[in-house]
DNA sequence: ATTTTCTGAATTGTTGACAATCAATTCTCA
DNA sequence: TGAGAATTGATTGTCAACAATTCAGAAAAT
């Protein structure tokens, strides 16, 4: 019943008439993607035609294809010759490996945030928690969630390695893989009040503390991105008895992945 | 004086009287590339001409092309747009950020490590240690190399995340970059004998001995890369005064780069 | 003599057509 | 009726030519 899994919805505008080219139209395809993936429009294991691509996104095939390399280096979509892309789908030993991975880094950059963070990135800090405060509140849960997801990329980028930090965005991004579930309203705000500790320990300059609430934080999510995606599992395999073809890929209402 | 910087010197075959295609294509490109850079024969900031690149490596633009993305998102080389690809420049600054993450991300493998290994895995730790000492003692200097960095790589792998190994193996895979040197073989045992000093912590389920020897062996190794990028930055002014034109590119001879 | 502008070669980026490959359907035969 | 082979349709991968851009060097003006 939904013919093009590629919806705008928000900002990005439709082609334009001609089909542009250049670096601009790669990002744009990626954004196009990246877009899908977050609003659970398109399902992990969806073939990604490049026509179809073409016509959502406005681009010529090179910069499809080179949209594609890229969110396969990403780990977003998988490559297979002759056989194209799909978006990449997570086991949940892959799921595991992530999680850890971010512990892993995110820990120390919490740990050296707490050791050296200026007032400015304290500021910076607290003004993003309440930014996320403040849409969940009003109920802007599209927001709410990439103010969620971006704040451990803060955190990373305030922690001053560039390196460290393209990979937690990396790890990040592929969160929306992990999940396919519908939203579960209740703990709303689970993910900003763990945030808001953090920042306090940071504050405090408690280095271990930052650290030990973090892993908590992940692990909570992972938890219950676990949870989610059983249930998913659940839900999938009643669509596939019932014949529906995408999976629940049920509307436009906003999941719950935080972060 | 050198037209051709790029020289097979060992297995890489040139191509083979047609232009080949696929994805083998690209991965010939990629190693062609990556042995270049291994072996010193091109310094960074050099240019990658698509059209030299075809005759050296015997495949079509658009596998070069390819190619040349995969190791742009490596971070070998780098991509502007219009303008074609050059060998990454590393700055003092970025040197230090990837330094910082191979500890941050090589200690928690390490440290798992500590805690998980195998009998089987601690054999083939100690097989590797052996296979370097093996292969400095008899002068193999290219092999010797190319085990020391990638015993790293095998402690990630038997750590059991494929997540961190595949970072871990991009942040190595940009060592090269950070030295350009004349080869100092004064300090020939020193990485074997700090990895087998590792090996012994980790065998002792002692992870924070473990770790801290790590950390040491890769904050010696930052200052010698360190050391040797001044010497080599004072060679190429020098080389540059005098009219030389890809820097102390001298020879076949091996570079040292113990990791 | 220095700066500016212009022209030309060299290189990259893109396009459209063609070949190779894969999945699914259909056809044939036991 | 069912299993296997051949076919068809669709999609991806590749290639060669074309367009756009950049860089270097020369010519001209100040």
């Amino acid at each position: 019943m939904a013919p093009s899994p590629f919806h705008p919805a928000n900002g990005v505008r439709p082609p334009a008439g001609a089909a542009m080219s250049g670096p601009e139209a790669e990002q744009r395809v990626v954004q196009v993607i990246v877009e899908a993936i977050l609003g659970h429009r398109i399902a992990p294991g969806t073939r990604l035609i490049e026509r179809e691509l073409g016509i959502a996104s406005g681009a010529s095939r090179s910069a499809i294809r080179n949209g594609l390399v890229h969110l396969a280096h990403a780990g977003l979509v998988e490559l297979s010759p002759n056989k194209g892309a799909t978006i990449a789908m997570c086991s949940p030993d892959e799921a595991r490996q992530i999680f850890d991975a971010r512990i892993v880094i995110e820990n120390s950059t919490v740990r050296t945030l707490a050791g050296m963070v200026t007032q400015d990135g304290l500021a910076r800090l607290r003004a993003f928690v309440g930014d996320e405060r403040k849409a969940y509140e009003d109920g802007r849960m599209e927001d709410a969630r990439h103010l969620s997801r971006r704040f451990h990329l803060l955190m990373a980028e305030l922690a001053g390695n560039d390196v460290l930090t393209s990979v937690i965005r990396d790890l990040i991004n592929r969160q929306p893989l992990l999940s396919w579930s519908r939203p579960d309203t209740k703990r709303r705000f689970c993910g900003n009040h763990a945030h808001a500790e953090i920042v306090a320990a940071i504050a405090a300059g408690d280095g271990e503390d930052a650290a030990r609430l973090n892993t908590e934080h992940l692990r909570a999510l992972e938890r219950e991105l676990g949870a989610d995606r059983k249930a998913a599992m659940r839900g999938l395999e009643e669509a596939q008895e019932a014949g529906s073809e995408t999976g629940p890929a049920g509307g436009e209402d906003a999941r719950q992945d935080f972060d």
